[in-house]
DNA sequence: TTTAATATATACCGTTTGGTATATATTATA
DNA sequence: TATAATATATACCAAACGGTATATATTAAA
């Protein structure tokens, strides 16, 4: 069927579109300029605005997943996925994969008061990555790349945290300064967690 | 004259709710219903949208900077202040003081794309409050309450960030736990930079 | 208390909103 | 290639949008 790629196109478009003007801010006449397609096209391959930002959200997540494992996966120390992890974040600052930022940040600041049936499908998301990079620490402990007395669950809190504050600092101030010094900082505090063995290495 | 005090009053309404439903989100009806007012006083008093909503963040943020003032005022050290300061922001996820969060949060992610002429009045209040974090710190460290080799601006820049972060993450999941992780974070490394003498003090 | 100035309400404007019914292309199958 | 199924375009809808002109209250000064 023609409708799978039409659909993923829309999908494409309306992701991007989304994310840089919000859900109010983006009108079906928006969508219908950015995909060539008019709104017979639209509501044939999906029943409302809603549903098309439902979608293109779990297509933004899914794109950024797929994009960061990818460059996580050739990285053979967890100290160094975990260092890339935040590099990868930090591209968000002016190139990001999905135009307009963090789906995550902007979703969740969206849906925090309206658009309440968000609320759960973004959480989900955020905790999928929080629990990734805990994932990550956790490893590094048994394979004793860090030290044992290090908080996986809170360091992945305060990481992604800092990382997300200064995605939105830095794409307001239209900079990457204040997301250079939080990566740094987190570098940082990667190798005082680091075992002795394992500093510089990874 | 009366027009002073509805100005005001129309300022707090429209602060809260553009902080909860965003620019676009927020219709003059909505406006008439949370003033009780109809479009022609609205408008008596104000030149258009674009005005009400930048005078409401104005006024928001110096609410909040006022109530932060007074709130850090009565406390004797530098450590007590910035402690005191992450207690304040904590407070955003349940009860903030201009409802739907934090104003800065919320009008930056609006910004980075859309509504183009906020970007440098966000931009220079976030700048005020890590100036203003930076600069306890520094005064921190020459009254000897901090270790010289402490960063002052590198860690006003993450601590912002972090609670910024912490604020999206708590109020997108209804929860106080993520702000709670990054609130006793933030507490552990100003501990960290005290000296022996002012540990466990303030 | 009258009067001039100010402030608010009412009624309306053109445009844009999300959404639908239906006609017309475009596919894939036989 | 004829045909049935699918996909897109066109034309339209009522409602809501931001904004305005003007009439009516309300306030402050004489």
């Amino acid at each position: 069927m023609k409708a799978a790629r039409t659909r993923r196109m829309i999908l494409e478009k309306a992701a991007g579109l989304f994310n840089k003007k919000g859900y109010e801010g983006t009108s079906m006449a928006d969508l219908e300029v950015a995909t060539g397609l008019t709104k017979g096209a639209l509501y044939g391959n999906f029943p409302d605005k809603a549903a098309i930002a439902g979608e293109a959200f779990a297509y933004a997540t899914r794109m950024v997943r797929e994009l960061m494992g990818n460059t996580l996966k050739p990285i053979p120390t967890f100290k160094g996925k975990l260092s890339a992890m935040l590099d990868f974040f930090a591209q968000y600052v002016l190139t990001p994969p999905i135009p307009g930022g963090c789906p995550l940040l902007n979703t969740a600041v969206e849906a925090d008061d309206n658009r309440h049936s968000m609320r759960p499908v973004v959480s989900g998301e955020i905790m999928q990555v929080v629990n990734g990079m805990a994932a990550l620490l956790k490893k590094g402990i048994r394979a004793g790349e860090f030290r044992k007395d290090t908080n996986p669950r809170e360091l992945a809190y305060t990481f992604f945290c800092a990382i997300e504050g200064a995605i939105m600092f830095s794409r307001v101030e239209g900079s990457r300064e204040p997301m250079d010094i939080i990566v740094k900082h987190c570098k940082n505090k990667l190798d005082q967690i680091s075992n002795p063995l394992w500093n510089r290495k990874g």
